[in-house]
DNA sequence: TTAAAATGATACCAAATTGGTCTTGTTTTT
DNA sequence: AAAAACAAGACCAATTTGGTATCATTTTAA
């Protein structure tokens, strides 16, 4: 299973309520109490996703965290990125000099497109079409150029 | 990082050999010292492909594995489906009743349909692609219909 | 008929990753 | 000055995964 990590998926439910109440500064409490989540796990998820910009963290008494752009701003690549690091679905399409035989392998620089294209797809929808219940427009437009 | 297992990296190194002389029978042996693999690896690797059809074995001496389908009628979603199972970026995408409050989530239909995106996209991509040096059409021809 | 070559199946171990928790420190408001 | 909330990092446990070894079965060829 072509995957991503727990913590990733509660990103989403946890920018989700944070999109619910756009300005609003909520606590990590209170988004706990409102996801059903543990409140040291959501915590984690809030003070990952602040460190990488996705959302502004408030301190002192009545802080908390809110969006740092409206949810349409937010795309869902960007929050995989912020929970996940560099999209890319082989260590080969990272960074060279990981694979042994890196230089008999004709492989490595199909399998980085491939991660690009899917990067692409994932740059197209954003976190209000993800919150969006059914949303209507859920529209994505994937790698357009030839990759030649 | 958004990622696959190595054995599925493996596996299309494995393939591009295979692909390189259609229709011979290789040995496990064979293609191991083809890929720098090691023999076992490489064994369950094709056992694991064997399996699931996207090639057949042929037992005996002189015995081995050889593509069941010409390499641009295997697509990468399939090898990764062998290799990996369904693809799903979460768990929510596959089978209802394991997440908790999912009744409450209005994110599980969208992250089964971004998986489905992604996997049409590797259904175009197909093993002759990816074998193919600097493939010069390497298209990507993702999900069309609007997800309305 | 027998031996060798090759896959089939399974079990097992070690290591890396991940999820989750806890503790301590810092900032800001009241 | 005290309380509320975030910041940072250490830490542990469990799941997963990669990798290896073992034994059984099939088929060809001498």
């Amino acid at each position: 299973m072509l995957r991503i990590g727990k913590l990733t998926d509660y990103a989403t439910v946890v920018l989700a309520v944070l999109a619910d109440r756009p300005g609003e500064c909520l606590s990590a409490t209170h988004v706990a109490e409102a996801t059903r989540l543990e409140v040291p796990t959501v915590a984690k998820v809030l003070k990952t996703l602040a460190k990488s910009g996705v959302i502004d963290s408030v301190r002192g008494v009545n802080g908390g965290y809110r969006l740092a752009e409206p949810a349409d701003s937010i795309s869902v690549a960007a929050i995989i990125r912020a929970m996940e690091g560099p999209i890319a679905l082989t260590e080969c399409g990272l960074e060279p000099g990981l694979c042994a035989r890196e230089q008999n392998c004709n492989l490595k620089g199909n399998w980085k497109r491939i991660g690009q294209t899917i990067e692409n797809a994932l740059e197209s929808l954003t976190l209000a079409d993800l919150a969006a219940p059914q949303g209507p427009g859920l529209r994505l437009v994937t790698d357009t150029a030839p990759v030649a």
